[in-house]
DNA sequence: CAGCAGGGGGCGG
DNA sequence: CGCCCCCTGCTGA
């Protein structure tokens, strides 16, 4: 999902500079230039919050307004390089420090976490163009792979995923990776024998030797077997996937967690062929798709000699589509329609039919399509399955109309269109959904709505600084006056104004630009998803509802996460006394 | 507007 | 581990 949210809020491209701006440090110029702009005393710009996400947990304090300095000017102030300088490239690369958890660029002070650091010395201060077009003929070089995706899209009018697998499979970054990665492992093994021989005094610093211990005793088998890239110096969980900033302290969900890094995926549909990495997706997707038939667990689990076995992600794990990369090998003819092909009883084809050793879906690649897509395996199978899908058993039914849907959840976003849960605090206007809401705002009275909470503001600006205020959601592309000159209330916060923390001193935003204003409404949207991820959000609660009353649906807005579907809770489980579910 | 896939967490065996 | 629910984004009608 990360990975996701990354790719649309920033583009594909994964290969930008360090850009941690959390110390202050100035970029160099040629990562400027990639990303103009950018500028550091921003502290984290959506950018670079992006960057961190793709890393590793960013430092503590980070996801934060304010950034409090650390406790430990000194532990954190040890870089250690590797005794000997990587041969090809006559350079220590980079410096690490474990206090940090962060490469120091050995050229220039940027700073990092490895993969960042590892491409920024690539790119900037290597020789070599390590990234080349894979248009034959072409003998365009770069030290970014960004670079070639330019290329491609700008000289060659071709598609920039075509050079995604230069992101993985590039021999120099590889090299690269390993050796930064011996020397954390190395530094951080001295670090923690340290501090096992000379226990610190320290309270904060027993604390997290503490918690570094149990972290060690209790993660190893799996997280530092992704490589422990990212440890987990925010303390709060145990498993923390070196791929990704998630991070959980159970350990089921992060090996469930570490299959979505993983190109396999282990489960697959018998009968459409598609493939899961979770058996319960593929119950879901059964259950949706082929309601009519036997659903079996024991047949979704692809077998051992089908799976390709694939390791444990690496600790650095680039965000790269799998679209452009050639498949390793010619994949075998896709299987047969099938809906007319199997027999009642469902038979698995025999493995080595199947012979799912294939690519990685890809888009381009949609062989095995839901019975649903247009591209289905064949009319007939599509047809099949249309017919099954009407005569199939529909279980979730509306209340108002003859609508009724597949699953829960399609009910409770069908009732909206009969609830219009988001009413305006300026008009009559009510709509299904906040967006439209919003736009009706826009429009009509010219204000902003915060997505959060009934708020409306006069300007963006001010907007900005009710996000900030309120919500601890940092604009960075506009300029909000800091500390507690607010500007006045907006006569617009009509209704139940939701409740407004005291505002923390936060850094001063740069100056505005279209760009910047984009990356800073991507960042909102970023930490709005981390405050709805880790459920300590202080997403705006509906008042309690009146009792439900088919008749005069309640108009009381609710602002849920999911705005598009914002059946408020309570009112919908009180729906479900009155929906049938059959 | 709805169907679907793919994330996360809760819960029980 | 399996199941369930919730949430989110994408996509097509």
């Amino acid at each position: 999902m990360f990975k996701e949210i990354t790719k649309k809020l920033y583009g594909e491209e994964t290969s930008v500079g360090v850009g941690v701006g959390v110390v202050g440090v100035e970029f160099p110029a040629a990562e400027r230039d990639l990303d103009d702009e950018l500028r550091p005393e921003e502290h984290i710009t959506a950018w670079g919050l992006a960057a961190l996400m793709q890393n590793g947990f960013p430092p503590p304090g980070i996801l934060q307004a304010n950034f409090a300095p650390r406790l430990d000017p000194d532990a954190e102030d040890r870089w250690t390089a590797a005794e000997e300088p990587l041969a090809w490239a006559h350079s220590r690369i980079a410096s690490y420090n474990p206090a940090q958890r962060l490469f120091k660029c050995a050229d220039c002070e940027c700073v990092g976490f490895l993969a960042r650091v590892a491409e920024h010395w690539l790119g900037t201060h290597s020789q070599a163009r390590a990234f080349q077009c894979p248009l034959a003929g072409c003998g365009f070089a770069s030290g970014w792979a960004r670079g070639v995706r330019s290329h491609l899209a700008r000289d060659h009018h071709s598609d920039p995923a075509a050079a995604d697998h230069l992101l993985r499979d590039n021999p120099a970054l590889d090299d690269l990776t390993r050796y930064l990665q011996r020397l954390k492992n190395k530094v951080a093994a001295a670090a923690h024998a340290a501090a096992e021989r000379a226990p610190e005094p320290d309270d904060f610093h027993s604390a997290c030797c503490q918690q570094v211990d149990a972290m060690r005793a209790e993660r190893r088998p799996s997280s530092e077997a992704a490589g422990d890239a990212a440890g987990a110096p925010d303390g709060a969980k145990r498993y923390v996937c070196a791929a990704c900033p998630y991070a959980t302290d159970r350990r089921d969900l992060f090996t469930r967690h570490e299959n979505i890094h993983r190109d396999e995926k282990p489960f697959h549909c018998y009968l459409c062929q598609k493939q899961f990495n979770r058996a319960d997706h593929v119950k879901k997707h059964f259950l949706r798709m082929h309601r009519d038939q036997p659903y079996d667990l024991n047949r979704i689990r692809r077998s051992a000699s089908i799976v390709k076995p694939s390791p444990a992600p690496p600790a650095l794990h680039y965000y790269s589509k799998p679209a452009g990369e050639p498949p390793p090998a010619p994949p075998a003819p896709a299987p047969a329609p099938p809906a007319p092909a199997p027999p009642p009883e469902y038979r698995a084809p025999p493995a080595p039919v199947v012979k799912l050793e294939r690519a990685p879906l890809a888009k381009s690649e949609p062989a095995p399509a839901p019975l649903h897509k247009a591209a289905a395996p064949s009319p007939a199978a599509a047809a099949a399955a249309a017919i099954r899908r009407k005569v199939g058993e529909r279980r979730y039914a509306c209340c108002y109309c003859a609508w009724s849907g597949v699953d829960n959840w399609c009910l409770k976003r069908h009732l909206n269109t009969h609830l219009k849960p988001f009413a305006c605090a300026l008009c009559e206007y009510k709509a299904a959904r906040a967006e439209r809401l919003a736009t009706h705002v826009h429009k009509v009275h010219n204000k902003k709505a915060c997505a959060k909470c009934p708020f409306l503001a006069d300007d963006q600006l001010q907007l900005a600084q009710h996000l900030r205020d309120a919500h601890h959601i940092e604009s960075r592309g506009l300029k909000v006056p800091a500390g507690g000159a607010r500007a006045p209330a907006p006569a617009a916060f009509a209704q139940a104004a939701a409740p407004a923390p005291a505002p923390e001193p936060g850094p001063a935003a740069g100056g505005a630009g279209r760009r910047r204003e984009a990356r800073a409404a991507g960042a909102a949207r970023l930490f709005g998803y981390l405050e709805a991820s880790d459920g300590s959000g202080d997403e705006y609660e509906a008042p309690a509802l009146a009792p439900f009353a088919p008749a005069a649906p309640p108009a009381a807005p609710h602002y849920a996460r999911d705005k598009e579907n914002a059946a408020p809770l309570s009112h919908a489980h009180a729906l479900h006394d009155h929906c049938l579910r059959y």
